[in-house]
DNA sequence: TGTACATCAGTGAACGCGCGTTCACTGATGTAC
DNA sequence: TGTACATCAGTGAACGCGCGTTCACTGATGTAC
């Protein structure tokens, strides 16, 4: 918090790992007060290091926003893969589940993934993440229903947790689904919602 | 733009509905470039006002914000309750339609609402309308599926046409389903997926 | 019809703030020989 | 083992900016009598 005491004598020189540390508090400030709340400058204080030394990590603020989406990507698309690997039945099912799992878990990610204006869009490890994901998200669906037009159901699963995770994220699921984001067990509705849906 | 040139001479001291005006300036720079870029001064220079002439009007920013959640939720209201009188058969695909609907015509509005931390959520006039809103998202699944647990087929269609909504309105959904934001027809995608969920 | 007065709407100057970014610099590290 | 040097990481002062909000004010309007 306080600027007045930039480096205490007892941290080196070097921080050791200050991009990881950058985003981290960055992670943090975004899951608590949402990604247009977030400096710079904050970061820098939080990790305990003068306010330009973020600079020579991400070149701009930008730049930092696209490594949070980049790897939020990257973390979806593994927790993805291996849902579907680990499913004894229903990948569909399974696929949709990992989803709202990884978005309340990584919500700040989550956030900043699908809000393109926050960072660049078409940068090369944001849109290789993207389309990993992207390959299970629509893969799955043709396993589920092989006579239904499988693009379709795909897609429609996906809107499905996509939404759920997002109006439970921000606390906009009403009465007994949970008051607040964090009440109750989001996975647990999502498979109801599901089983409700495509039944 | 310029604010050189306060107030032309031919306009008159009074503004007439500036109340007015602030909205939509509002809702245009929302609209074409996100919540997180508006600002009352640059409002006012649009409305062609001085910047401390918000005030009187909205009384800070997040009033200002407040009333286009209010409006939004309103609007979204109507349309609801209208969707559900003209439907001819199914109210359950007909509410949701609208929902969609909704939110690519006013997709300033849709953003504002589904995000609480712009505005103050406990604004009399926002509950009244997010009630209003959620009684016809509710009751029209009752509607649908009379043996089924009506509850959670009802959030799930919320969920699923949420979830079209906003990675529609993100510019997330890839390849046909529309390349960008505008293009296609969010409604007639809407129905092709409740068609291959609900049934 | 005319006058006094309360109320409302918009002005414009001023405030203090936190921000992103730049830049010459210095401390620390590691590599070549 | 020791020295020179390149490279990298972080510093801290400075810049210019646009913002929200406040406030005493003035112009305009409408109402009471």
């Amino acid at each position: 918090m306080s600027s007045a005491t930039p480096r205490p004598p007892d941290r080196p020189y070097h921080h050791g790992n200050l991009r990881r540390a950058l985003l981290d508090a960055a992670l943090d400030v975004i899951a608590r007060r949402g990604a247009a709340a977030l400096s710079l400058r904050e970061l820098a204080a939080a990790a305990g290091v003068s306010h330009g030394a973020p600079a020579h990590h991400f070149r701009d603020k930008a730049g930092l926003m696209t490594a949070v989406a980049a790897e939020g990507f990257d973390l979806l698309a593994g927790r993805l893969e291996a849902a579907r690997e680990d499913a004894d039945g229903d990948a569909f099912l399974a696929v949709g589940l990992a989803y709202v799992a990884f978005a309340t878990e990584h919500a700040a990610h989550f956030q900043v993934m699908y809000d393109p204006s926050l960072y660049r869009p078409d940068d090369p490890a944001v849109t290789a993440g993207r389309e990993r994901a992207g390959a299970q998200l629509y893969g799955a669906a043709g396993e589920h229903a092989p006579r239904a037009p499988s693009r379709e159901t795909g897609l429609a699963g996906w809107c499905l947790m996509h939404g759920l995770a997002t109006l439970w994220l921000s606390g906009n699921l009403p009465g007994p689904a949970g008051p607040g984001p964090n009440d109750g067990d989001a996975v647990a509705l999502a498979r109801r919602l599901a089983l409700a849906a495509f039944r």
